[in-house]
Parts: structure tokens; C-alpha cells; sequence
DNA sequence: TTGAAAGCGCTAACAT
DNA sequence: ATGTTAGCGCTTTCAA
């Protein structure tokens, strides 16, 4: 390995000199001094230990990126976005980690973040509980939680980037509202967390506001395992298959996220009910699956580049003001697929609805 | 930050003593000697600087991990399993990189790596050229390569670990058969990589076996493009749409992996074509999503938590005999579901075959 | 404009 | 059994 030494050696000066250059201080020194240091630079192929340097300025250009699972398509595309605007941004690199929701898996994550000297994290997480990330803050770490609202109250020191789930829910059961539908569901996973209880509160909202209060349930499918989030899947297929033999059933369904309307989707299926003829489905996210799923996903869509964007800004530029600091970003809009449609027993007046597959066959 | 030091005062040793402690060499001091640095570094909440560490043995606990695309749910789901494994056994992080198999992006990743110190790395690339991994494994570096087999006459300073694709693609391709199709295609993305040709060429062997060699076609479906694997679906669809003026359809497609099976399945729909009543198809990889499509996707199951494992072990402790290291998983198996039935023209005599959904009206 | 030198926190000879 | 010390490769005063 080629260090500065050698370089310093190559081009006939001290240490620091070349320390300057790679410092971007090329102007403290005559331009022939520069430009034999940059020789040896490119003679040597030197590329400066980030280690070492980093031990001195304790800074390393690395970002930590929590994520409940990695086998999580939505949180995949996420941190695909992440990366590349950490990456091209700042030259950044992704120090990643999944913790399964698990408190004790987060909190060793931090551990181990602050040992590697990492100092910037974004924290995709569900639990209930801020206090470890704020203790990690409170050693020096600049923390950006997604998907979460900032406390009032409580120290600005971790940010706050998220989706309006008030919103984007509202949106979609307005949507099946519009379709016609009367009697409608939420269907999610078991555990309140902050964004879940913020859907359904939207979800209520819009049923309330056209006087449904009373026809909206939610349906909690059961919990995660350990395995992960492949089980959203499943857990939306569980509903799905319970619906089957509910006589009470809705004709319109808000799914917590897409892969669980997929789920819901295959559930529905099994038991024999047609999506959208016998039940309409709406999820929310916008992955690129539900364009493909059968049938197509009608679905809210977040503006997950632009989040991502603003949490590695955020990250990288930490919050100085006073106050909490908390981006909502609106959803990108709502796109509209193949499974929604009015409800079976409404009257056909609302607005039809472009059907790429499965046509009702009344 | 708590240091060495700080633990050293306070127990009233050397920081040798402490050192000495904490890299497990307890038994070279008196017991009350131990207890009393272990005293200390339990009041003092002190953890070893990683960094500081591997300033000295050019070590970091920390595993790269190139991935073609973080959106890609089989990449996500290697890198799940990956990420346990390295963790669980070797409390090792993962610094993690998409390629987007760009050949200057992954040329980049690996020289971050060696600045952040770290020397083990595995690399899902699709890229023809090895030899900028070569050059990083001169440099010191642990690589193992996935989805590649081992170049005989090679160094074997590169590990592998592959799949059976070969196999996987006969297998698939002779599910079909078996269930009586005689016109088979491979449905696949532009350019060949190595376990893209595998794949065909397991599909050939398995179609010449049964003397079905002319009527077995090899379906492009375009290429990637820089946004990543996401794609890979509307590739998939893209085929799907043109079988739809396509006279010489075959009536069985073994797609690439699982999520071009999706988007092939989605494209054939939107042509009007009924899977598996017209045209069957059965993917490669047993993603979770697999699962819950509609029909259900017949797959074959690749051992991804083995082969992640596998992968793990050999990284973290190199091969040092002679000649090539080269580790392939036959496939977990064939899963029956619902995208494969008998051909539309075939007699019926095949075995019948269960179906969740979409049930053939015949 | 350039260089010398003192560390950053840790490990591992090499003393004692 | 324990301590002393010389670095790992870099940055950054401070001096020249």
C-alpha cells in the first residue's frame, strides 16, 4: 500500500504538503510544487487511508442505513435511492443493517455505527420507541427517522422525513368512496406505529366525512415473525382468506402498503372472491410490482426519490435551528389500475374504470 | 469518548493490560487483575474505536457486499441472508453497493472498499470481466463472486459460488415437458452473461433430450437500462406482449428468474392470453413474491440461504489450497403451482395438475 | 511556501 | 504478570 509518505518521498516534500493537496489547499504552494505532487499522486496511484484519516477528523464518508428487512422490496427501493443520492451527493457509501423490528438489533446497530465512526444515520424504523436513537444523537450522531413525526417537545436532534400516511390513506379511501363503495376496510398488520395509526386515521377520516363512519373496519392480520417482511404478503393473504366466509365483508379494501394488498389480493382469490368484481383493493406505496400483478394494483403512489433525497440532505446538513425539524411530503398522486372498481351491488353511475385485465364479467 | 486510557487509569494497569483484555487474553494476568479492567470498563461504557483497531491490524469488521441492484427483491433477499450470516458468526457489518452493472461503478466501489479498509467483499455481477476483481484480490482482498463459475487455469484468488443454473433451467425446462409441452421458448434480457448462457444452454439439453431441439426458441426481451433491476418485469412484459401476434407461440416459457416470470405473465395477459391455459410458464429463484402472484408461479427454488451462507464461510476464510474454489447448490427443488398446466392442444393424459386459480374454463 | 512534530486510539513486540 | 513504547497513515498546528 502506497501512503503518504511515499508520496512525499516521490515528489521531494514534506508530508504536509501533500496532506495540503489532498485537502483541496493546492493555493498555499508555488504551482510547480502542486503540480510534482500531483505527479507522484498519479505516479504512485496513491489513494489516502480513510482510516487514518478518519481517526484524526473523525469523520468517514460513510452513512448508516436502518431498514426493517432487506427482502422488503419497498425498503429495497428505498435504499436504492438513498444510495445514489448519498453517493453522487456527497461521495457517501451505505453501511446497512435490518433489524426485523427488533429493539435490541437497533440498538446494537447504533453501537456498532458509533465503534465504525459512523456519525450520520437514517432510520427506517417501526418501533414505538425513539429513545435509543436519541441517546446515539446525543453522542454526536446526525440522525434522519423516516416514516415518523417529530415530537414537540422533545429536542430537534433527530429529524424527521415522512410521507403524509394521513394522506395518502384518506386519498385511497376517498378513491373507493368515489368508486362507491359503502362498506370499506383498512387492512394492516398487527402493532400500532406511529405511520400505521396515521393511515388508519386517515382511512377513518375519509369514511367519516361521507357519513360511512360506521361501515369502516379495520382488519389486523396478524403480526411480522421474525423471518421479516416477506410475511407482509402473507399476512394480507391471511385477511384475504378470512373475508371469505364474512358475510358482512367490505366491497372496498385500503391495504396497509402494496405488498401487503398483494397478499390480500392472493387471499381474496383463494376463498374464491374476484378482485376488483367482488372486492375492490387499494394499497399504497407505488412499487413497481403492483403494475404487474393481476390484477394491476391501483395504488397511492410516494414520492420515494424525492424523500430519499431530502433525507440524505438532511442528514448530511443536520438541522441547526431551533425547533423540530420535520418534512411531510405529500403523495406523488394516486395511479389508477386495475383493482378498483365500483362495488358489486352499487349503481353503475360512477365514473368506469379502465380495466387492463380480469374484466368483470357482468 | 472513553478510550483506552481512561479504562487503564481507572483499573490501575497499563493499557496493554486492557488491550490484553480485550482481545481475549484474559489468562496472561491474575483474576483480580481482570476483574478489576472488566470493572472498569463496564462503569465506564467503554468500546473499543474500531477504527483506531484496525489502523493497527488493517482489519475492519465489515463484509462489501456489490449487488446489481438494490430494488431487485432476490438481490434484496440475498443480501438479507448474507447480512444474518456475517453477523451471527462473525459480527461482521455490511457496507453495501449497487452496480447497476456498470463496469466504472463496480471498478469504483471496490476502491472504496480498500480505502475503508475493508478486505472481504462478495460480488453478485453480472459483468463479463473479472479482472478488475482479480486486480483487487492481488491488492489483499477476500472475493468471492457469485452466479459465476471459476475459470480454470485462473488464479483461485477469487472464490465462487453459483447456483446449478445449468440444471435449475433443465429442470424447469423439463417440467414443462413432462406436462406435455413440445413448443418451448426461454424468455431472457439482452446480453449474456455467464449464468444467463447456463441457463440457456440447460434449457437446450433439456429440449434436444426430447427431441424438441427446433421447436425450443430463445425470447429477448431487451435490455436493462440504467435504472436497475426493476426493469427486469417490463422486460419480461415486453415479451409477453409481443407472443400476443405471435403464430408460432410456444405453449411453455421458462423465464430467467421469478420476476421476469412476473412480468411475462403480466404481458401475456394484457394480450389476452390465459396462463397456464395458453401458455404456461414457470420461473427460476422461488422469490416470496412468487407465492402470491396470480397464478401462483411455479418455480424453481434456489437454496438462497445456503449459498448466502456458503458465501459468508468462504469469504471470511479464504481458500488457500491450489487450483480453483468453486462451490455449486443444485436447486432446492421444483415448486408445483398454478403458471404451468398441459398445452392447449396436447391430449390430457399428463399428469393433472392442481391449480389455486385460474382455473382453465375447458 | 514548506516542514517538523504531535497526536487520533489502539495493538503487539519487547522489556521488566 | 504487567508495563513501556513504537508505530498504523493521516491531519494540523506551529515554526522556519
Amino acid at each position: 500500500m502506497t501512503t503518504i509518505q511515499d508520496v512525499a518521498r516521490q515528489a521531494d516534500v514534506s508530508v504536509s504538503t501533500v496532506s495540503n493537496v489532498l485537502n483541496g489547499r493546492g493555493n498555499r504552494m508555488r504551482p510547480d510544487t502542486l503540480a510534482r505532487v500531483e505527479a507522484a499522486i498519479g505516479l504512485l496511484g496513491f489513494r489516502p487511508n480513510k482510516l487514518a484519516r478518519q481517526l484524526k477528523t473523525g469523520q468517514t464518508p460513510l452513512l448508516g442505513l436502518l431498514v426493517p428487512s432487506l427482502a422488503n422490496p419497498m425498503y429495497g427501493s428505498i435504499a436504492r435511492e438513498v444510495e445514489a443520492a448519498a453517493q453522487e451527493r456527497f461521495g457517501y457509501r451505505l453501511l446497512i443493517g435490518s433489524t426485523y423490528r427488533d429493539q435490541a438489533k437497533e440498538a446494537a446497530f447504533f453501537e456498532d455505527l458509533l465503534d465504525h465512526g459512523v456519525r450520520r444515520v437514517i432510520v427506517i424504523s417501526s418501533l414505538a420507541d425513539e429513545q435509543h436513537f436519541e441517546s446515539a444523537a446525543a453522542r454526536g450522531m446526525s440522525i434522519v427517522s423516516y416514516d415518523r413525526r417529530a415530537v414537540a417537545g422533545r429536542p430537534a436532534s433527530v429529524g424527521h422525513v415522512t410521507p403524509d400516511n394521513f394522506e395518502a390513506a384518506r386519498l385511497a379511501t376517498q378513491h373507493l368512496i368515489d368508486q362507491g363503495h359503502r362498506r370499506l376496510a383498512f387492512a394492516t398488520v398487527s402493532g400500532l406505529t406511529l405511520s400505521r395509526s396515521d393511515k388508519i386515521a386517515g382511512f377513518h377520516a375519509a369514511a367519516e366525512a361521507a357519513g360511512l363512519h360506521k361501515d369502516a373496519r379495520v382488519l389486523d392480520g396478524g403480526a411480522l415473525n421474525e423471518y421479516g417482511d416477506s410475511v407482509i404478503a402473507e399476512v394480507g393473504r391471511t385477511t384475504g382468506l378470512r373475508l371469505g366466509s364474512d358475510t358482512e365483508r367490505p366491497t372496498g379494501i385500503v391495504a396497509l402498503n402494496d405488498l401487503l394488498a398483494i397478499g390480500l389480493m392472493a387471499g381474496l382469490r383463494e376463498t374464491g372472491l374476484r378482485v376488483p368484481h367482488d372486492v375492490s383493493v387499494i394499497g399504497i406505496d407505488g412499487l413497481f410490482l403492483s403494475a404487474v400483478s393481476n390484477p394491476t394494483l391501483t395504488t397511492v403512489q410516494l414520492p420515494i426519490r424525492e424523500m430519499a433525497h431530502a433525507m440524505v440532505e438532511q442528514v448530511m446538513t443536520p438541522w441547526t435551528g431551533s425547533g423540530t425539524c420535520e418534512l411531510v411530503f405529500a403523495p406523488a398522486g394516486l395511479i389508477e389500475r386495475g383493482s378498483v372498481a365500483s362495488p358489486p351491488t352499487a349503481d353503475r353511475k360512477h365514473q368506469a374504470h379502465k380495466l387492463h385485465t380480469a374484466k368483470p364479467s357482468v
